[in-house]
DNA sequence: TGACCCCCTAGCCAAACGGACAGGTAGCGG
DNA sequence: CCGCTACCTGTCCGTTTGGCTAGGGGGTCA
């Protein structure tokens, strides 16, 4: 393994000469520089590139081979690209560590982004300025950081959800962003030109997959999971 | 009034050795620290105080007076209480314009901030970086500054809303928390100590202030807001 | 070809919900 | 004192829902 030969290298510890590189990949232009500000004042770290889009994040990673890749998910309208990126990265750059910063904590997000190779898991609310320059060395260390709030959900979720967390269907979702809109089954079944009972068997589906059992739990989770 | 004096001794255009003052206020350090290096690129400008919460952002305001408050509305559990920050620094003091920086866009936040005085609504997600100094000073100069999408919201948010917004109280909001959460009205019930009636009763008046029919429309609506 | 997944449909029944009545209490401020 | 608000309770009725069982059709991939 990649990590094995790093070690070797360092011995376990980086030479002061070699700088932490960093890419960041967020949509938000203020955290980008914020980010790079507050990191850059460790003198052993620098930003060597940002990306606002997945494309992007990955072309970063590929071109530059960071040490670290700090990543907002929500690049998108579409978190589950974020994750697929992870696991991206995790196969073809084992020796890039990526720390996830999240705007909001979602408990399906965390558990999959974990499962995916993540090490490190901070919300930007929460976090303080020295506790992202402390949070990127350890991850570059190879330990893993969760931020407040993200331990107790990874126990609660890697004990509860058994397997991996199925994701919804296309049809789900557009049944699911339907019920959102506080339309009754019967209008959805006429909006996609579908039977009352196939909405009535996406929701069920959709149910045990968000592990809700109410139409308005569903939307709340769904919401929370950023998929509205 | 304070106004007037400031008025009279910028004579209306700001001296051109007067640097524009801003307080901004934000839980997210990496977004304070981003702003301040994005303004203070400009040499016009500077941060004069940072808050993370309600009060210490009135309580700069207070003591600073700035030109321009840069404000999240949303630095607590309860995003009304920022709009109520809105009015009152509007009230005392007027001469300190204010732009809100939302993390996502709610029709309802955006027109009762406009009607509380706020004259700059830009979205974090949305904005460039040289659109931040512009936006300042645009707003500074009694210009109203609105960001992408924010324009078409106010037109459609104006027009559909006969009178205020009125906001949920105390119970209407636990209520709805607990519905979020996938819970029967006679659930609800128990757990508040009131009658499956009441919650009924609550959830009408709540669906009738945010316009909503069903208890999953409520949800979603609430969430968007941020009420969640 | 069979396994698997997504999509679609049907019927049943108890429970939950929405919407509408028509009341009651308590506190606060003009 | 009156008006206003938040809060609380009840009954009625039709509609919607959640949860269940039991299927068919079409696509992909080993």
């Amino acid at each position: 393994m990649d990590t094995d030969v790093r070690r070797d290298i360092t011995l376990g510890r980086r030479s002061p000469m070699a700088k932490t590189r960093i890419v960041v990949a967020d949509r938000n232009v203020i955290t980008r520089v914020g980010l790079r500000s507050i990191l850059e004042r460790n003198t052993g770290m620098a930003v060597v590139a940002e990306a606002t889009s997945y494309e992007a994040a990955l072309d970063a990673v590929d071109e530059h081979g960071p040490d670290v890749l700090i990543i907002d998910l929500d690049l998108g309208d579409d978190t589950t690209r974020g994750l697929k990126l992870c696991e991206e990265v995790t196969d073809r750059y084992p020796a890039t560590k990526i720390l996830v910063l999240a705007q909001k904590l979602s408990e399906m997000i965390v558990v999959e982004a974990l499962r995916r190779g993540v090490t490190g898991y901070l919300c930007k609310d929460d976090v303080k300025a020295d506790e992202l320059g402390k949070g990127v060395r350890a991850v570059q260390d190879g330990e893993t950081v969760l931020g407040k709030g993200v331990g107790s959900m990874v126990a609660r979720g890697l004990g509860s959800t058994r397997g991996a967390a199925e994701h919804l269907t296309d049809r789900e979702l557009e049944v699911i962003r339907a019920v959102a809109a506080g339309l009754s089954n019967k209008q959805i079944a006429h909006q996609a030109f579908i039977s009352e009972s196939t909405v009535k068997f996406h929701l069920q589906n959709a149910s045990r997959k968000l592990n809700a059992h109410r139409r308005a739990e569903i939307v709340h989770r769904a919401s929370a999971a950023g998929l509205l």
